[in-house]
DNA sequence: AGAGAGAGCCTTTTT
DNA sequence: GGCTCTCTCT
């Protein structure tokens, strides 16, 4: 026990160690929040207050889930199976597996990820003769997400004109055909769980009886839905009415059950809340707060990630917000190294003084994968990968298409739920043609047909299909029969691979020319079943031995797990990243580029309400991501949309402290322009040599020492040489070393640096 | 059925 | 500028 408690500072301590009531934990960034929270349910059940089976934790992301266990069971000597500790998505899913007749569902219920729903709604749009210029698919999956996440079914849905009037029927006509196909999209697993427990009596009460304690992680990240389930689960909220708007449930928030109710600790960060986009309520922190009458406010403020004038400038920046809990970072460490800020002349010149900066780090010493780039948009990681690319630097783009996303594997998946569940027409539809075995548009056209007027299945109405259509749509469908006949005593990694030989996926590959890597992928899919069924026994255990329902699981699994974005084998590399996806995550060094008015905060943002102080939050978040060194550039011009903007610095650079900054002055050799760099009084190279006081962080030399010459490797200054892109230049500096390189004035093509190890030079 | 061209799009994203 | 979707051509 007092091992367990260890090394907790007073405010962790008072934290894991409250009494069992509800409790509002303001976790700062960096502050020791996930040890707290495991430590919290490590003390709960060492001192007996409750068992491993009384718990419930519930977190956003299944790594955080995943994480959460891993340092549980270091903890303590215990079986985390069976342990209800999950994503929103996963723990709704458990429920709704386990009450599947309760919650009217059929046992084997599939799930839609987002571009299956997409696909679902399209497919709709197109069986009901809606003009989807008129109806864009996007904007209707968001508009019935919104409305789910509400807690707002069709039937209650208000429409305040004629258009919205139309996208009810559509929502409860998407709403029908999800039900007739047997498949749950994310926000319906969401709802259909709360729905369950609103309306079945004895099972809610099973389940709060059951659970004494809830913790949840990132609080600030729940949406209205996500809370209303939360409160449902821990005995609060109005039970006698039927399930509808939340809005109109909270009425009776307060009224504790007729048991105890279990205790909430619930920890988050008002100010990293950077979801708001998507769903996610702030608000939910201070209704928490109201609504269960919470005692206990914990604010977690020491920081044990970043220095101090990184931290100074993360406070000053977020005291501009407004409506904040109120919570003031300090760390113990020392001020460490000013943060230096680089004005660049273009997004190009901006990318190369970045690149340039983390060649010179990694020589120095610090590890690759300890450097990362963070940017707003997506849009901007090209020109760093470009300059990445030419440099030799290793580097890791997060984010992107993921394992489970991929078309072969969707393919297979396809084929695995239709032998799961016939009604799945999205699965139908995504491989009825694929293999392509003769079925075009005017056979699926008639099959559609077909299936709405007998209101059945794609599968079911094949039967009935006649000509010629019906023949190649029937060898579909026997195809898919003979699949499951023959599958059906096979464990689940031996039907994956036999779907995917005997379904021609396989053979398709083979054939074409880039599909050795998709082959690759679907070997991996084959592994990725033989893994699922040693570790993930979980849901095994659940499934009880019935093989459909070990098949239903790893689907459930493909659905809420996408995999991650792409293995990181190999040597270590750069991060690159948005700043979202960077949330969590921690580097010694952090460059944060595009500090741009319009970019970051985003133009966008403007419209919306509190769309700045998301956007300071989301500046907020990238700031605390830096341990030791922290780098902030912009560009006076940048490509965007396929033209040149000439852009103002973010507002969000004024807002820190100028003690706190040394503005770096572009050195000649990052500068496009000679005029630039004369009205600089510094010099870029000048301004990183010295220290201005403060402890940590290695001074790392200034560039002139880093081994400049007049040779290097057969080049000297002064020379004619020849570039395949650039043409004609002059050898005007040279730096020798293991990554040697030359700057070379172009003329027209400009200066560059180049590394003698990638750019070919040929002499003249 | 598949390739190639043209049009329109363009913030962030986990489940 | 580049991606995705759709249309058209073969």
């Amino acid at each position: 026990m007092s091992e367990l408690l260890a090394g907790l500072n007073p405010d962790q301590l008072a934290a894991v160690t409250l009494p069992s009531q509800h409790a509002l934990i303001l976790a700062g960034a960096g502050s020791g929040k996930t040890r707290v929270l495991t430590t919290r349910i490590a003390w709960l059940i060492s001192t007996g207050q409750v068992g491993p089976h009384g718990l419930l934790a519930v977190t956003f992301t299944n790594k955080a889930a995943k994480e959460m266990l891993t340092r549980l069971s270091a903890m303590l000597p215990l079986n985390t199976r069976g342990m209800w500790v999950g994503t929103f998505h996963g723990l709704c899913n458990r429920l709704l597996r386990a009450h599947y007749r309760e919650a009217g569902l059929p046992a084997l219920f599939q799930i839609l990820d987002s571009a299956d729903q997409l696909a679902a709604i399209k497919r709709l749009l197109k069986a009901l003769n809606v003009d989807d210029e008129k109806f864009p698919p996007r904007e209707l999956a968001s508009f019935i997400n919104a409305h789910k996440e509400q807690g707002i079914r069709a039937a209650q849905a208000e429409a305040w004109d004629e258009y919205t009037r139309r996208r009810v029927e559509l929502y409860a006509e998407y709403e029908a055909q999800c039900q007739r196909e047997g498949v749950v999209d994310f926000a319906e697993l969401l709802l259909r769980a709360y729905e369950l427990l609103s309306r079945n009596e004895p099972l809610r009460r099973h389940y709060q009886t059951r659970f004494t304690h809830i913790l949840v992680d990132e609080f600030q990240d729940t949406n209205r839905l996500q809370y209303a389930w939360l409160k449902l689960l821990a005995g609060y909220g109005e039970y006698g009415r039927a399930a509808g708007q939340i809005a109109a449930a909270e009425a009776g928030a307060g009224s504790a059950a007729a048991g105890a109710p279990a205790a909430i600790f619930a920890v988050g960060d008002d100010d990293q809340s950077i979801y708001a986009f998507r769903g996610a309520d702030v608000g939910n922190m201070r209704d928490f707060e109201r609504e269960f009458a919470v005692k206990s406010v914990i604010r977690l403020e020491q920081n044990y990630r970043s220095h101090g004038n990184i931290l100074d400038a993360a406070n000053a920046l977020i005291s501009n917000n407004n409506g904040r809990l109120g919570k003031n970072l300090w760390t113990a460490a020392g001020a460490g190294e000013p943060i230096r800020v680089f004005e660049a002349f273009s997004d190009i010149d901006e990318a190369r003084f970045i690149v340039d900066e983390a060649r010179e780090l990694v020589r120095d010493g610090v590890e690759r994968d300890q450097i990362a780039l963070l940017y707003r948009s997506n849009a901007q990681s090209r020109v760093l990968e470009h300059q990445l690319f030419s440099a030799g630097v290793p580097y890791r783009v997060h984010g992107g298409l993921r394992f489970f996303e991929r078309q072969e594997i969707k393919h297979a998946l396809a084929y695995l739920r239709l032998i799961a569940n016939a009604d799945d027409d999205t699965a139908f539809s995504r491989v009825v043609n694929f293999p392509t075995r003769g079925i075009g548009a005017r056979s699926l056209e008639a099959l559609q047909d077909a299936a709405h007027r007998a209101n059945s299945s794609l599968y079911n109405a094949a039967a009935g299909l006649a000509g010629k259509a019906g023949a190649s749509v029937g060898a579909f469908v026997r195809l898919i029969e003979a699949l499951r006949r023959d599958t059906a005593a096979l464990k689940l990694s031996e039907m994956v691979a036999h779907v995917i030989d005997e379904s021609g996926l396989r053979r398709h590959y083979l054939g074409e020319k880039e599909g050795a890597e998709r082959l690759e992928n679907l070997d991996e899919l084959i592994n990725a079943a033989e893994s699922f069924l040693r570790e993930d026994s979980d849901a095994l255990a659940e499934a009880a031995g019935d093989a459909g329902a070990v098949l239903a699981a790893f689907l459930a699994h493909a659905s809420l797990e996408a995999g991650e974005h792409q293995a990181g084998e190999g040597e270590t590399a750069v991060q690159l990243m948005t700043v979202h996806a960077a949330k969590g995550l921690e580097f010694d060094v952090v460059f944060i580029s595009g500090l741009e008015q319009g970019l970051f905060p985003h133009e966008n943002a403007a419209q919306e309400r509190e769309g700045l102080e998301e956007e300071r939050r989301l500046m907020y978040v990238a700031i605390t991501r830096a341990r030791k060194r922290l780098y902030l550039s912009w560009a006076q011009t940048r490509m965007l949309h396929g033209q040149t903007r000439y852009c103002a610095p973010s507002i969000f650079l004024d807002e820190i402290p100028p003690a706190l900054l040394r503005r770096l002055a572009p050195a000649p050799a990052f500068a496009s322009a000679p005029a630039f760099t004369s009205g600089y009084s510094g010099g870029y190279a000048a301004g990183r040599a010295g220290g201005n006081g403060g402890g940590g962080g290695k001074a790392s030399g200034s560039r002139a020492a880093a081994g400049s010459t007049t040779e290097v490797r057969g080049l000297r200054i002064g020379q004619s040489v020849e570039h395949a892109r650039f043409g004609v230049g002059v050898i005007v500096a040279a730096e020798g070393g293991a990554d040697a390189r030359v700057q070379v004035n172009f003329g027209a093509a400009g200066m560059k640096w180049l590394a003698l190890d990638y750019a070919k030079l040929t002499p003249l």
